[in-house]
DNA sequence: TTGTCAATTCGTCAATTGACGATATGTGGG
DNA sequence: CCCACATATCGTCAATTGACGAATTGACAA
């Protein structure tokens, strides 16, 4: 537990997409696919933004069928990825990139990866427009 | 308090030599030549990671003759600085560039800032050969 | 095995970053 | 006022980063 790691962890949190992700899956796992849908980012952009947050040891894998699923690591081996979390998770709910995106990935999980892929990683336009008052 | 001011926290400590700005500041206020020392960088790099820091909320300069000294600034605005700064307290204490940056902080502060200016930014090749047993 | 589909890896490109030396600012002494 | 000196800012350059589309991998179904 150097500087190494201490920096893999921090270089990897202080990315705002990174975050982003991260912030997401603080709902709960959720499918790559789901991300990318959330996000609208590339494929190959997100994969590796993935990958550099388990990299960093702040999510894990697991997979399902054809789907790969991560989930946040709350027991990490890197105390610093643990800390980062914790602290995290009363951190920028109120902003309003953070909230959007909450909204999109409850969109996302209410209707799963199978429907998000038919739609080629897209999430429908808007969910439902708000109810008056 | 949004994701722009998270980012730079995060960014500002991410960055290996910064980081090792913030443990030799654990160890009081220092004066600009003195980190230049320390760390063996040009003038104008340490001067620009101090600018960052600051502009972070990570610390604070103080001027004081034609000195400018630098802290960790505890109070900060930024709650992610004031996290941020605790947290490190108790991280990469046992990090062997760390130990070896407080080594020569220590030097550093015993010869004080007006014999390091004189010396040019650099510190005496080693203060002591350890005394034996 | 072959085809399909989700995800990863690869190659490329523009933008950002960290290093440096040169120049500018600002403070104190003469 | 002018010089000396500590620090800040500017301009440049090489290295890193984040984005993308294209090609590859790996799981499942037929």
């Amino acid at each position: 537990m150097d500087l190494r790691d201490y920096e893999s962890v921090f270089k990897a949190a202080a990315d705002p997409t990174r975050v982003r992700i991260l912030k997401i899956l603080e709902g709960g796992e959720m499918c790559v696919c789901q991300v990318i849908a959330i996000l609208s980012l590339g494929q190959s952009t997100v994969s590796k933004h993935l990958f550099l947050l388990r990299a960093a040891g702040l999510i894990r894998d697991r997979r399902d069928r054809k789907w790969v699923h991560y989930s946040l690591d709350r027991g990490s081996d890197s105390p610093y990825a643990v800390r980062m979390l914790r602290n995290l998770r009363a951190w920028l709910n109120d902003d309003p990139v953070i909230a959007k995106d909450r909204e999109r990935a409850t969109t996302a999980r209410a209707i799963g990866p199978m429907a998000i892929c038919e739609r080629k990683m897209t999430l429908p336009a808007r969910r439902r427009p708000a109810a008056k008052r």
